[in-house]
DNA sequence: TATATTTGGATAATAATTGTCCGAATTATC
DNA sequence: GATAATTCGGACAATTATTATCCAAATATA
């Protein structure tokens, strides 16, 4: 069970834009050449992003993409499920199987239950958090710059 | 994100097992027709239960299947990384990317913590306690026998 | 030997993901 | 108003993953 590929350039395009968030808008070919990745899917992708209501768009010259939320309202729930869509990481076809209704709520519960515990997790972590523990992390690894090359 | 298909096939096929443990062995279709499902298919994926080591096959006449450990050693979770596999739900193309390996391994850091969680959850449930449940709910829903049909 | 069964490999069908393209709509600027 | 710069929406294509089928070979029973 993986996360697609979108997600995860959803993930780094909108932490692309939390960091740019001081500019009035972003474009998405910028966002795409920053990730060295397709700039026509990635243009879908935040189709969804919009739709999903975590940046907002700006058409016409000067336009392009910003936050639609500030950074520490955004999460990583938020975006895993802008892109991967909230249903559920189990469900049962009851009506193909001779289904055992008792054991497969028994299983669906607990799958929602394990899915609950996940989200929790990364309901906690927003762009914001991101971006301050990276820029934390950097001064602390600075000693890095001292080893020649 | 979701759950292949082949999970839920997985999981009804090692709770019928689990539950027919007293029997020799099961035959692989008679467990497709307990659950309406293409028979050649399940085969397929009682081949990978083998080789994670969940059930032992039986060649031959009189073969079949049979737990390979018992009910109460086999969680929700190992059943899922049997079939689906034990990667990551989240990894980074460090090589794709002009990649920023400090937001990257941050955000890797929480997916995989909240991967954690999820399976925590998952591995306390196990076929047994699935058995278990299951009868007392059964017992405390007899009353809806009173109902006339 | 005949029968029953899993195994492994090849292959096909279907669905999901990833990626591309283009005309239309929108906005800023000259 | 004309032009240039963008996103939007839809259609389409390519690639990959999932689901499904089939068969010959191996193995076990009787």
């Amino acid at each position: 069970m993986q996360l697609s590929q979108s997600t995860e350039y959803a993930i780094h395009s909108l932490f692309y834009l939390a960091v740019n968030n001081n500019r009035q808008t972003v474009l998405v070919s910028e966002i795409a050449r920053a990730q060295n990745i397709s700039e026509s899917y990635l243009a879908k992708i935040f189709q969804g992003l919009v739709k999903a209501g975590l940046v907002r768009s700006y058409r016409g010259a000067k336009g392009g993409y910003h936050l639609a939320v500030p950074a520490e309202k955004i999460t990583l729930k938020n975006i895993m499920q802008a892109v991967e869509g909230t249903s559920p990481i189990y469900t049962c076809d009851h009506d193909r199987r001779d289904c055992d209704f008792v054991v497969d709520c028994l299983i669906t519960a607990t799958m929602k239950k394990a899915e609950k515990k996940m989200y929790e997790i990364l309901d906690k972590i927003t762009l914001e958090k991101l971006i301050e523990n990276a820029e934390e992390l950097r001064n602390q690894m600075k000693w890095l710059d001292s080893i020649p090359k």
